[in-house]
DNA sequence: CAGTCGCA
DNA sequence: TGTG
C-alpha cells in the first residue's frame, strides 16, 4: 500500500472528508438509494431476523445484527468467525443485494481502493441507548480490502481511534446517507458507536441502521 | 495463548 | 472517561 488518501482524493470526491491516513467519509454518498437500501434491508430481516448476540465474555450487545452474503459474522461463547450460514435457522445468510454490492464497490472505488469485492455484509440495527464499544475489525483474512460502512436513519457519533486503544478517538457525526471507508493504514484501526441519541428520522423511525461490508477471505 | 464488538 |  504506497498511496495517502490525504493526497489522493478531495479532487474527484467533494464531499470527502478525510479522518486519517486511509481513511475517509463520503458525506451523502448513500442517499439517492435510500429507500432501495431501507426496503432491501426489511427484506434481508425477514429472512435472517435481528438478533443480540453475546460476546464470548457473555454480555449481551444492545447492538441488533443479522447478515447478508456468502458469509456472516456471529459472536457466541465459542468467539467471533464468520459463517456461511445463519445459526439460528441453518439456511444461508440472505443474498447480498445487487445494489449494496455496486455501492460499496463503487464508495471503495472513491476512497482510491479499487476492485473492492465484499463476500459479507453485516447490518446494525440501533435503537436510542444503542452503543459500540472501541474494537478491532480483525475477523477477516484479507486485511488488503477495505471496510466500506453505510449509515441510514438516526445520526450517530462514530469513534475513530488508531491502531492502539490507548489513542483518544476523534468523534465524528455520521448522518443519513453518509459511507465512511478505511482501509490501508487505517485498516486494523479502534472504532465504535457512541450510545444513540432519541430521535425521529423520516424514512427509519427511531432506529440508526448501519451496513458494514468486508472481504472476509 | 492472545485478545476482549463490554464492563468496572 | 480512559484503561486494563
Amino acid at each position: 500500500m504506497t498511496f495517502d488518501l490525504f493526497d489522493s482524493l478531495p479532487q474527484d470526491a467533494p464531499h470527502a472528508e478525510p479522518l486519517a491516513p486511509g481513511a475517509v467519509v463520503l458525506r451523502g454518498f448513500a442517499r439517492e438509494h435510500e429507500q432501495s437500501l431501507l426496503d432491501a434491508v426489511r427484506d434481508i430481516a425477514a429472512q435472517a431476523p435481528w438478533r443480540h448476540l453475546i460476546t464470548p465474555g457473555g454480555q449481551r450487545m444492545s447492538v441488533a445484527m443479522t447478515n447478508c452474503g456468502q458469509l456472516g459474522w456471529v459472536s457466541d461463547a465459542r468467539g467471533y468467525r464468520y459463517e456461511p450460514a445463519d445459526p439460528e435457522s441453518g439456511k444461508p445468510w440472505p443474498a447480498m443485494p445487487a445494489g449494496f454490492l455496486s455501492l460499496a464497490r463503487a464508495a471503495a472505488a472513491t476512497a482510491g481502493f479499487e476492485d473492492f469485492r465484499p463476500d459479507a455484509c453485516l447490518l446494525n440495527r440501533y435503537t436510542p441507548g444503542t452503543r459500540l464499544s472501541l474494537h478491532q475489525d480483525r475477523d477477516e483474512l484479507d486485511l488488503r480490502a477495505p471496510i466500506v460502512s453505510v449509515s441510514l436513519g438516526l445520526p450517530a457519533v462514530f469513534l475513530f481511534g488508531g491502531l492502539s486503544r490507548a489513542e483518544r478517538p476523534l468523534r465524528v457525526r455520521l448522518a443519513h446517507g453518509d459511507v465512511v471507508v478505511w482501509g490501508g493504514p487505517a485498516r486494523l484501526a479502534f472504532h465504535g458507536i457512541a450510545p444513540l441519541a432519541d430521535g425521529d428520522h423520516a424514512l427509519a423511525g427511531r432506529e440508526r441502521i448501519n451496513l458494514t461490508f468486508r472481504k472476509t477471505r
